[in-house]
DNA sequence: CATTTTCGTGAAACCGATTTCGGTTGTTTA
DNA sequence: TAAACAACCGAAATCGGTTTCACGAAAATG
């Protein structure tokens, strides 16, 4: 009630022009009282001095809308002016304040990206790559990213809405996705834009980019099973992810194709680290039946292999071949020398947010779904069986 | 004068109620309509609608000021009104957009890092960690961390200026700092603030944490020492930087109070991959009188040694020992696993973000200062020298 | 009982940009 | 020559908050 009051009395149409003409002045000169003092405390703080617009047009002799709309290039802007504005405000150092954009045009210029620090899965060791792709596209355009972890998938969910609701970010990256992901559901039902690295169940409103992993898997059993291999194996990472479930795919798709039957008890599975790979490598080696080579889905499984077979006196590359997947550096030193598919992992992130950008500016989620291929590095872990009798 | 204007109209006693009442209605009306136009808006373009102060001052009856006063802990609200309008603003699911508050603040409430994408050195490894570590500390306070990458040292500084420039963060998290850094240079010049990972020449107005490395190097040329070692090596990092140098005095600290004379043949430097520590280590082992043991100063030269050592028939433990710092996950899986000084890098973030946060909140440089430890992984690349004859 | 403080609050200025809306000019067209 | 129309630009509103300042009422003081 009482604001109503107010907002009418705001509606009222004003008085005196002589009077407001003086009450200016008044103001104009408190201003520059309190500029001055701001200035000093600001000194005293440690604050830089910025250049705003204001002081851009105040040297122009122009207004700062003029200013800004020669600085974005709008069309009603003379070219001469433009140029004069751009050099001007150039020479001054001006730099928008990127913040006082936002509160306008909605738009912090931020990419998200939230990871869940206790995932032991593979994505650590290149990290560093991926984040670099993601940094250099979006540095590109003026961007910036903003990343943040969680100790849990709860935690993750829980950051997201955080950085969203704060509109600290305009979009997310959202890494290893799962079959059923909840970030997705949460940002779609927020509309709040966001690019998956990998695939999900339900792809509507989705963009992607992924690996073509399962094409990867594919041609790692055809080229076990061209060298002669019949019994090959498969080591998989965890199921609840979507790159495990596509990986299998890949595989038995590679079976088929070779005309070799697909064998549960060849099959591990939630795999990710060394030591689950010595597990789950030592259940396939002491198969009655052994597989002659065995592929895996994630690198640090096969070094965990490397060691289930040394524990059985088998040498890798003739007793028993391995190709795996990730194309992790140490691969390259390991005994022998780890054959692999290698992911370009500074391409994922250039890709990822140059797809996410576009999301932010309107492309529909259709439109930005993106496969990229594995290469094949291939070392000394594979080649024809030795033993074989069949 | 013009409030003079605005007291005289709060004077005026009032106008209709019926009148107050449809106009309510109109604007409600209004407000509606616009309200569902932006809706609308927002699902095209992606936006979502935002719960404003106004929204919560508005539901409340109360003005925006004080509903700002109350949600930030001004000592001139009471209690109650406190209470009801943090209760108020938490159901209707306000948050305040960080980016409106910066404006007048001046605080983005963000941290920024600046990586160097090509520097092969051992930090991305623990990047993961490190990362996770200043995001933990940051989301306490519920501030963010912004992160970027340059391809060059140069990069690296422009790219520090853009972020501050455009004041994307509030201030700077510097990883490996060199005995002179430019980066260092140009913050001091710019009042921007800014702590180091590592100290520097000149420590004027710089806060740092860092870790106690050159300690980490003397224990370890003790421990040989105590072993029996006399003719012990050195293969250090990068020289450029500020912790090979400390790291070097560690060891010669290390020499002198175990009595043993400097030699320098025995060091080795800028040796920080694998293929590096492989050509260090050849070098010192193919000297005439060979050292028996070798500290490095960087776990992946350390592995690259165990290869120039299994090249020349030595064993490590016995034939050679080694202890290394960093402690990375190889170091683990090598054989014989390796003997290293392993560095909380989750910890060494939380510090640098504490640190970081309270210099923004304007402490002063010299008050954040801090030295963590190492701890010494024992495993199984040292032993009491074998071979010894002097 | 008059006067001064304190307390609690609202109005409006402000932060640094963008964007809407009109108002001048100078050119074409009728 | 008047009217219509661009092309250019400025004033003011706007975004979502914070902060200053004045003011009314209640409490404390003289």
């Amino acid at each position: 009630m009482r604001w109503d009051f107010w907002k009418i009395l705001q509606k009222i149409k004003v008085q005196p022009v002589a009077e407001t003409g003086f009450v200016t002045q008044t103001l104009a000169r408190e201003d520059a009282v309190q500029k001055s003092d701001h200035i000093d405390r600001a000194g005293r703080q440690g604050k830089k001095t910025r250049v705003t617009i204001k002081d851009v047009a105040l040297s122009l002799g122009m207004s700062k809308s003029t200013v800004s709309r020669a600085l974005n290039g709008y069309s009603d802007i003379a070219e001469s002016t433009r140029l004069k504005v751009k050099r001007t405000a150039h020479v001054m150092g001006y730099k928008p304040m990127v913040q006082a954009q936002a509160i306008r045009t909605g738009l912090v210029r931020s990419l998200g990206m939230v990871l869940n620090a206790d995932s032991h899965d593979g994505h650590r060791p290149f990290l560093a790559d991926f984040i670099d792709g993601i940094s250099r596209r979006a540095s590109e355009d003026n961007w910036t990213l903003t990343v943040s972890t969680a100790p849990h998938a709860l935690g993750v969910l829980s950051t997201i809405e955080r950085l969203s609701n704060e509109h600290s970010v305009d979009g997310f990256i959202l890494p290893r996705t799962r079959i059923e992901d909840p970030r997705v559901r949460y940002l779609v039902k927020a509309n709040v834009p966001f690019i998956m690295f990998g695939r999900t169940g339900d792809d509507r409103d989705c963009g992607w980019y992924d690996i073509n992993a399962e094409l990867a898997m594919e041609k790692a059993v055809l080229r076990l099973a061209g060298m002669g291999h019949k019994r090959i194996g498969f080591i998989n990472g965890l199921t609840r992810y979507m790159y495990a479930k596509v990986r299998l795919e890949g595989y038995r798709t590679g079976l088929e194709k070779a005309g070799l039957a697909y064998d549960d008890r060849l099959v591990q599975i939630d795999a990710v680290t060394r030591k689950d790979g010595e597990r789950a490598g030592g259940v396939l080696l002491d198969l009655s039946r052994r597989p002659t080579a065995i592929v895996c889905a994630v690198d640090l499984a096969a070094l965990g292999l490397y060691k289930a077979a040394a524990a059985r006196y088998l040498t890798i590359g003739s007793d028993l071949s391995i190709i795996s997947y990730d194309g992790i550096a140490e691969g390259e030193y390991a005994s022998p020398p780890l054959t692999s598919f290698s992911v370009d992992n500074r391409k994922a992130g250039e890709c990822l947010a140059d797809l996410l950008i576009k999301r932010i500016r309107g492309a529909a989620p259709e439109t930005l779904r993106q496969l990229g291929e594995a290469d094949l590095i291939v070392r000394a872990s594979d080649g024809p069986p030795i033993i074989h009798s069949e």
